[in-house]
DNA sequence: ACTGCAATCGTTATCGGTTACGTTTCCAGG
DNA sequence: CCTGGAAACGTAACCGATAACGATTGCAGT
């Protein structure tokens, strides 16, 4: 039964060992310096007292903490995932992870809020940062990697293929005969969300089908922001045959739309998403998606920043990872194949 | 193009200001016995010169600091259902959070990893934490309340109530004619893991069926240490007819061992696991288990600490929350349904 | 014994803020 | 005109650690 509201100190322990607080310091970071015989002493008290660094006071004074921050503007489950991923590169790495969360934001969204928790942190708790889908450029006095990054970001970074992931999406739908093929997009301020347009585009124009505007919803990633689009693109007189989401989220909103209007997935509406979170696998009809896996954006990302801390440069500032396609049962040919 | 490596402090915003530091201070925290001219020449030097305090010397030397910590030893899949709880619970509370992450016992495990960090946060940096699954007594100068604690912890908890998820498990295994029903348990020092197996034994025992000692292995909570237990069951010349195993990762081994074997589940073996983690609905068979939901539990436990943080004392200092069964194809009457 | 260099250890400035306390300014009251 | 006291602001100590620097000690070399 120790005491429990003993704050123990450094010089606590210098007390007891009788030296100074710089030799307890020296110990500690087994520095130069100091007889077996005082390390023993300083040991002793350490055990004896219970004593643990203050890591606060610690990285105020020193300029390297071994300790990365991550910024994350909410935590959604592929949140989760990124964590994973980068938890698992920082395994064994000496690094440790703070993950800071900003309550009074969480679901809304105010402006440069990555860039006032990055300068808050990297002041000096941490290292360097992961900035997790930031909504605007982010800079900081310390290296900081962004996963998924704004549109004008010059920033290091960790992306999917995300041209390349819609694009086999659409060419899904194509392929399957499709070609009033609907989009919606998300904001078009992240990169990620203007390459799968580009894709989407992309795919179209390469198969030689005209892309219409009047096809494409103008949706934010939030699921919400795709109810009103995925209703107005299917109440139209020549509905198209087939949506795809620029989010799995809003994807999900697509289906449950569909349903309230009376549409059968897949036989009247084919779905795609992107991202493949769990819950896509969950649905039923389980969702066409492309998945883009955010364990692996985490782990390099988590890569990148490490060798950025520690000075061991790494030349692709940009890492851009594959995606694949997971199809599901959420498409299927048009009803009526009618060539246009 | 503003200064990327621009350390700006609070002497930089006093200088421009043409005032001291302690006068920044007072404008920041808005305290008393600051001239309205001299604040707006403060506020516009702040403005000026993007200036964000340091987290970490605030914290240093003040004793509140509207920030709560939580400490996990592992990211798992609740880990990340329990954040969601928590971060709702302090939404527009103040209260900020930050999550520290050991990498170095990624998997692994060292004694006292809790008692450690908390120590080094709760120095300073938060006013209070949430411990995930300590495996040890925590103690700190500042509040700290556990999710699933040691079983000999007195502090603040928030839990399921295991006992009765487990009877009502073992209770539907009963009811559907199972006798002979091993149990895999979790790594007894926790609360959870005893509670779990003291309510299958009372299941039992209410029934009037006796508790098979060679029918109970003992595992740890980590999935694979389940493996050898489920074997050395299934290879019994009497092997149970159904398995409840402590925890959802260790079902979820059973069920792998049991294909292996050639068992068919849930024609030749019933299995049931605890927690309803996302995994379970996505297996063949899907897994019937025992839902706790770690939402709740992240919940409670924030609302709590919020609580006792700010001295608004709240009475049950060991809150208990519902479990409920969730039935999905794992289970089945047993082929024989014969009455030893 | 005297010098010189390591090894060992204490002193002190410092990190970026907060705050107790002291000082100056300014104005009302006598 | 002088005094008192509140308002406004600066000074410096301090939070808990680190590290540059200086001081002391021990011992080999001459």
């Amino acid at each position: 039964m120790t005491g429990v509201n003993a704050p123990v100190t450094m010089s606590d322990v210098a007390r007891v060992a009788g030296v100074s607080t710089a030799t307890v310091s020296r110990v500690i970071n087994g520095h130069y310096g100091v007889s077996a015989h005082t390390m023993a002493q300083v040991r002793s008290a350490i055990e004896q007292l219970g004593y643990e660094s203050s890591l606060v006071a610690t990285s105020l004074r020193r300029s390297r903490t071994n300790v990365l921050g991550l910024v994350a503007h909410s935590f959604q489950s592929y949140t989760a995932e990124v964590l994973k991923g980068v938890m698992k590169a920082l395994s064994r790495s000496g690094f440790d992870l703070i993950i800071y969360a900003n309550s009074d934001l969480y679901g809304s969204y105010s402006e440069g809020w990555e860039r006032r928790h990055l300068t808050r942190l990297s002041g000096t708790l941490t290292d360097g940062c992961i900035v997790v889908t930031p909504w605007g450029e982010v800079r900081s006095r310390t290296p900081v990697v962004a996963i998924d990054p704004a549109r004008d970001s010059t920033a290091p970074s960790v992306t999917a293929d995300n041209f390349a992931g819609a694009t086999a999406a659409v060419e899904h739908l194509l392929g399957l005969g499709h070609r009033r093929i609907g989009f919606i997009a998300g904001r078009s301020s992240l990169v990620a969300a203007w390459s799968r347009e580009e894709g989407y585009r992309s795919a179209l124009t390469d198969a030689g089908v005209p892309v219409d505007p009047t096809l494409i919803g103008r949706g934010d990633f939030n699921p919400e922001s795709a109810v009103p689009l995925a209703r107005a693109l299917l109440q139209r007189a020549d509905p198209p045959t087939a949506i795809f989401a620029a989010s799995d989220g809003m994807a999900l909103k697509v289906l449950e739309v569909a349903r309230d209007l009376g549409f059968s997935v897949p036989a009247d509406l084919s779905v795609v998403g992107f991202d493949n979170i769990p819950e896509t696998a969950l649905t039923e009809p389980g969702l066409t998606t492309v998945d883009q896996s955010m364990y692996q954006l985490g782990y390099e990302a988590a890569r990148m920043l490490k060798a950025l801390v520690t000075g061991e440069w790494e030349e692709p500032r940009q890492i851009v990872l594959p995606t694949s396609l997971v199809i599901r049962s959420s498409t299927a040919p048009p009803k009526s194949t009618a060539r246009s």
